[in-house]
DNA sequence: TGCCTCTTTGA
DNA sequence: CAAAGAGGC
């Protein structure tokens, strides 16, 4: 009797899962695992606290219910991952352990480890369910690996991406025997004791289905204007599968694969549907960047940054809050801000201005504006979060030049000109004029809102200056 | 996927 | 003197 334990991790889907699908063509039975590793090592989940784990319990939940209804329980285990799935495979007499890769440092390290240690007892086979192609597949003529998105791109396409997505599983799985122990989602504590979560998961609607959903509806409703409208972060024009993408209720091969029948049927929709997959084009290339540069989940790319004066925590630490609180005193920024509070997602122009004020008029450390990101969103992603945070300080891979300073009163009038996002996130300015809302400190009218915290003209100087010091560095590792 | 300053242009 | 372009950070 062949059993396979498929050890779910960021692939929470049924369909395009390639670890799933082999092993119901190989083996008798399944035993779908899942486990909670925020005990054991290892920083590969973001605190507990956090959005992103309120979106992991919803979509657990709903990966929970499709197994169920194919006739497989999905197992719920919490620790180390080699000692839990040791256990599991001495319980059941497992033959065959599968799983799909990740691309992370710690993850990748723990992954190796069971590898070796488990291959005596069982087959051991991991599988690629998250990316295109491979990080390890997409090098420069020299053997090197790319650091400008658009050569790796152009690359990545002209080796193709042979494989085409994997159906849904035939219901039911073949002859699943007595469950092995389990604990409950509700054990695994990714909801909070103190029902914050609510009204965040208002915004969202988790699952596999409801990410195919979100697709068709972004592809028939909002792709053909994309290039244009998703600047504007009033409008509904990006697609909000980030969290999706995340946690792997869709696959980004699913993905391209119907955008490019959807443009088949829709040739007026080619520029809209390009620029949507480079988008998806950029997050292969966070994970390309985290899997060759893994030490920049904590240090800049650009070595010459690791002499960069930003100023000391202790001066800086109730800038951070301001901040942090949506309490700048500059609208667009504190609407980004509090957009982000209040639902666990900011629209990606404003996280690059609010990043860029952060890094570059307030110059705080681009690590503390990561690690904000990672604890509130619920889309938080270690490669995409660490490429864009680093992109946006100017110490990246192909990085905007450190003199590209936003102006969040100019972007503000430029993106949001009829202050729409900002009426709806800093309601306490909705009375002020089109004009005087993007500086609140022109208008006459009283309103209870903070000062602006720093002077945009001093500061951006300032960065300059301190942009000066590195410089004439030497040059990049 | 930047902003500022200075200069030129044309009314 | 508004608008547009060039060049620098």
């Amino acid at each position: 009797m062949s059993t396979a334990i498929v050890w779910f991790r960021q692939d929470l889907r049924l369909a395009d899962n390639p670890a799933l699908h082999a092993a119901i063509e190989q083996c008798e039975q399944i035993i779908p695992v899942f486990i909670d590793e925020t005990s054991g090592n290892s920083g590969l989940l973001p605190s507990e606290s956090s959005a992103s784990h309120v979106w992991l319990h919803h979509a657990l939940n709903n990966l929970q219910q499709r197994l169920l209804e194919k006739g497989a329980t999905l197992i719920f285990r919490r620790g180390d991952a080699l000692e839990c799935l040791q256990q599991l495979q001495q319980e059941t007499g497992a033959t065959h352990l599968y799983w799909n890769r990740r691309y992370d440092p710690v993850g990748i390290g723990c992954d190796t480890a069971i590898k070796q240690q488990l291959s005596d007892a069982c087959e051991v086979r991991s599988f690629n369910a998250s990316l295109l192609s491979e990080p390890w597949a997409v090098l420069k003529k020299d053997g090197t690996p790319y650091r400008v998105f658009t050569a790796f791109w152009k690359m990545k396409r002209q080796l193709g991406f042979p494989e085409l997505p994997l159906p849904e599983p035939a219901s039911p799985f073949k002859g699943i025997k007595q469950n092995p122990e389990s604990l409950s989602l509700d054990d695994l504590g990714y909801l909070p004791q103190i029902r914050w979560d609510k009204g965040m998961m208002e915004y969202w609607k988790t699952g596999e289905l409801a990410a195919h959903d979100v697709l068709e509806n972004f592809l028939n409703e909002q792709v053909p204007d994309y290039k244009t409208k998703r600047d504007f972060p009033a409008s509904p024009a990006t697609s909000q599968l980030s969290p999706h993408l995340h946690f792997g209720t869709i696959s980004p091969r699913q993905i391209l694969n119907r955008a490019e029948a959807f443009l088949a049927e829709n040739p007026g929709a080619e520029t809209g549907v390009q620029c949507f997959l480079s988008e998806v084009g950029w997050r292969e290339f966070a994970y390309y960047l985290l899997y060759h540069f893994p030490a920049t989940t904590s240090e800049s790319l650009d070595k010459r940054f690791t002499a960069f004066p930003w100023r000391d925590p202790e001066e800086y630490q109730t800038d951070l809050i301001r901040w942090q609180q949506g309490q700048t005193g500059f609208p667009l920024i504190d609407a980004g801000m509090r957009q982000l509070w209040a639902t666990g997602w900011m629209h990606n122009r404003v996280r690059m201005i609010v990043a860029s004020f952060l890094t570059k008029n307030l110059l705080i450390p681009w690590q503390e504006g990561e690690s904000w990101f990672r604890d509130t969103l619920v889309d938080a992603d270690l490669a995409s979060n660490t490429m864009g945070w680093q992109w946006v300080a100017g110490c990246g891979a192909d990085a905007a030049p450190y003199f590209r300073i936003f102006n969040p009163v100019l972007q503000s009038e430029k993106f949001d000109k009829s202050g729409e996002y900002i009426r709806h996130w800093v309601p306490e300015l909705r009375n002020l004029t089109d004009k005087t809302i993007h500086q609140p400190w022109t208008s006459d009218a009283k309103v209870a809102y903070p000062t602006a915290m720093t002077d945009l003209k001093a500061s951006r100087v300032r960065a300059l200056e301190r942009f000066g010091v590195i410089k004439n560095a030497t040059s990049p590792a």
